[in-house]
RNA sequence: GAUCCCGUAGCUCAAUUGGAUAGAGCAUCAGCCUUCUAAGCUGAGGGUUGCGCGUUCGAUUCGCGCCGGGAUCACCA
């Protein structure tokens, strides 16, 4: 529509306000008026130039349309309307020829290739491997995996990844929580009425009658126990000694990670590359950031520490980067993990946080950009994600892995199922608080809004069987006449389908997926109604035909972005 | 104290990046199955877009100032 119109816009505008005009360069844009009155396509244009002209904007639109000529086959009426608006109406002839794209490409209908050959890479979840993933990761991941399934769309080589780090004081806790369960479990007499490592009296206290306490920030979930039970049923008694960093903290990381990988998978999820922070020690990469670092002049030590300067952070103070201890504080590995990437060679890299890391990202930036990375750092684009309010009965459940005090992405999925998690986190858009309500999410699960988008493809699915089975197939040499479409209901169900490349690539520009469900909603509603109003399958063998057709062009759109969501599409419900 | 996100119908959220009459779902009420899936369709009620200035043909959207909620401001990650 756009191609079409634009240089017919441009030449009328052209022959009315001469060369004055090209010297100004104005763009003419186009938008889809939101009711249906309005036309198809509408352009703004006469009202962008009446402040150049100094004229009123209707009669721009005017002198402006008596230059327009058009092919009648494609462009029914032009309207001036409103403020200067100039709304354009298509024939239906050209709407019923659109179709006809939908039914070729298919599969491929919304791909787009103009990003062909070129690599990105989509790094989320990023968990460290202290427990299961729970529903406040749940956003994390199936936000950034639908970003990944996006970007393929619009042509990219995608390489889905996973940072971690099983080093540490947190890694630590966990070795030694799980040592503490499993002592338990050899009769050691372990004391877990909660209190902290920092309540001495009743640490020694503990200590004094022969029980070994539990503090209070140590890993409380049942996974710890579980964990615990699987060495006992390996080692038997003889971990008794062993250290915390040793066989307890190990086994807890696989095990945890293999679950980890196991909730992805119900999700949709599969990485390509975990990718261990440790590497970037064992390569060297941290050792020659620091040397960079100090080379350029922007790092200094002072008591005991390294601090990078405040005047390439263009924050308020000097930050430490390697502690009086030895050990770096996050920011100098997440740079060279950065730098890391950028080396790899990817067009486009893309990091999903949570908004609890809303303050990390500009030092890792500004850090590569110290390094002289800019062209690197550009290709970095950071998303942010507002956290999830997790409602049981009405009342705010505050989530923390250590205390055990969580709902895993598990539980949820097998309450609900995996499309409606996914359609649930998809639905928002980032920017906004997502309120999760158990309660509601569990008795709704009947009504979910996912569940009108799979019963829209069910549906269709169902009349096309029913067709198959009730009619004679149609002969391939008999080409389909769309021209029987001409009900209010079958139009607006194809302009509503066409539209679907735009929306793709929109929303793969600006990674909003929450449009395109909010699209898909729509395409099953203008389906629904045309299912309402008209009978596909009937006597009339070429309405049946070309109905059939409408249906299949409404199946591949609802099947390829349900696809892109990551959620099933049904044959049957 | 500073930075970032959010504030829209009773509730949960949209709004084509500045457009025309601010829209969906849930909830409430009233209709529609002898016919391809009623997990559906049709209709009704419900709004000073937190408040106040400003920018312009035009503001939910942009700017400034308040009010309210969340997140962050470590030699934690």
């Amino acid at each position: 529509m756009k191609e079409y119109l634009e240089p017919q816009i441009k030449t009328a505008c052209g022959r009315t306000f001469g060369a004055e005009l090209n010297s100004r360069n104005i763009p003419i844009a186009f938008e889809k008026p939101k009711v249906a009155e309005h036309g198809d396509i509408a352009t703004n244009i006469a009202m962008q130039l009446s402040k150049t002209f100094k004229k009123n904007p209707r009669q721009i639109a005017t002198e402006i349309v008596a230059q327009l000529q058009f092919d009648s086959s494609i462009v029914e009426k032009v309207e001036i309307a409103g403020p200067g608006f100039i709304n354009f109406h298509f024939t239906k002839n050209y709407f019923q020829n659109e179709l006809k794209t939908i039914l070729e490409i298919e599969k491929s209908f919304g791909k787009s290739f103009a990003n062909k050959g070129k690599k990105a890479q989509v790094e989320f979840v990023s968990a460290n491997p202290t427990g299961p993933l729970t529903v406040g990761h749940g956003r994390n991941a199936v936000f950034g995996d639908t970003v990944a399934r996006l970007l393929e769309w619009s042509g990219y080589d995608v390489t889905r990844e996973y940072y971690f780090n099983n080093a540490g004081r947190q890694m630590r806790v966990l070795g030694d929580s799980v040592r503490l369960r499993y002592l338990e479990l050899i009769d050691e007499k372990i004391r877990f009425p909660q209190f902290s490592n920092n309540d001495a009296s009743n640490f020694a206290n503990a200590l004094s009658v022969g029980e070994i306490p539990f503090p209070e920030d140590y890993y409380q979930g049942e996974y710890i126990t579980d964990i615990a039970k699987s060495l006992h049923t390996q080692f038997g008694d003889s971990l008794r000694n062993e250290n915390a960093e040793g066989k307890f903290k190990q086994q807890a990381e696989s095990e945890i990670f293999e679950d980890i990988k196991k909730t992805c998978k119900r999700l949709g999820i599969a990485f390509d590359v975990f990718f261990n922070e440790n590497t970037l020690y064992e390569t060297g990469m941290v050792k020659e950031v620091i040397e960079e670092f100090k080379q350029r002049g922007v790092a200094y030590e002072s008591e005991g520490a390294l601090w990078l300067k405040k005047e390439i952070l263009g924050s308020e103070k000097d930050k430490v980067i390697v502690k009086s201890t030895g050990e770096p504080t996050y920011r100098l590995p997440d740079i060279a993990y950065h730098r890391e990437k950028i080396r790899r060679g990817f067009d486009l890299m893309i990091d999903i946080l949570g908004s609890d890391h809303i303050a990390t990202y500009p030092d890792v930036i500004a850090g590569l950009n110290a390094l002289g990375e800019n062209e690197g750092a550009n290709k970095i684009k950071v998303l942010i994600h507002q956290f999830v309010t997790i409602l049981q009965d009405g009342e705010v459940v505050k989530m923390s892995t250590r205390k055990a005090n969580y709902i895993t992405l598990d539980e949820l999925m097998d309450e609900v199922g995996a499309d409606v998690v996914r359609y649930f986190f998809l639905m928002r858009s980032i920017g906004s608080h997502l309120n999760f309500d158990l309660k509601l999410a569990k008795e709704q699960s009947d009504e979910n809004p996912v569940y009108y988008l799979q019963y829209a493809h069910a549906r269709i699915a169902s009349i096309i069987r029913f067709a198959a089975e009730s009619q004679e197939p149609r002969p391939k040499s008999q080409t389909v006449d769309f021209s029987m479409l001409k009900e209010e209901a079958e139009i607006s169900l194809i302009k509503m389908l066409r539209t679907f490349p735009e929306i793709v690539e929109n929303v793969a520009t600006n990674f909003e997926p929450h449009l395109l469900c909010e699209y898909l909603h729509e395409v099953a509603g203008v389906f629904h109604k045309f299912y309402h109003d008209h009978r596909v399958v009937t006597d009339n063998k070429e309405l049946t035909s070309a109905r059939l057709d409408l249906c299949s062009g409404a199946k591949i759109v609802l099947g390829n972005g349900l696809a892109i969501l990551g959620i099933t599409a049904p044959e049957k419900m």
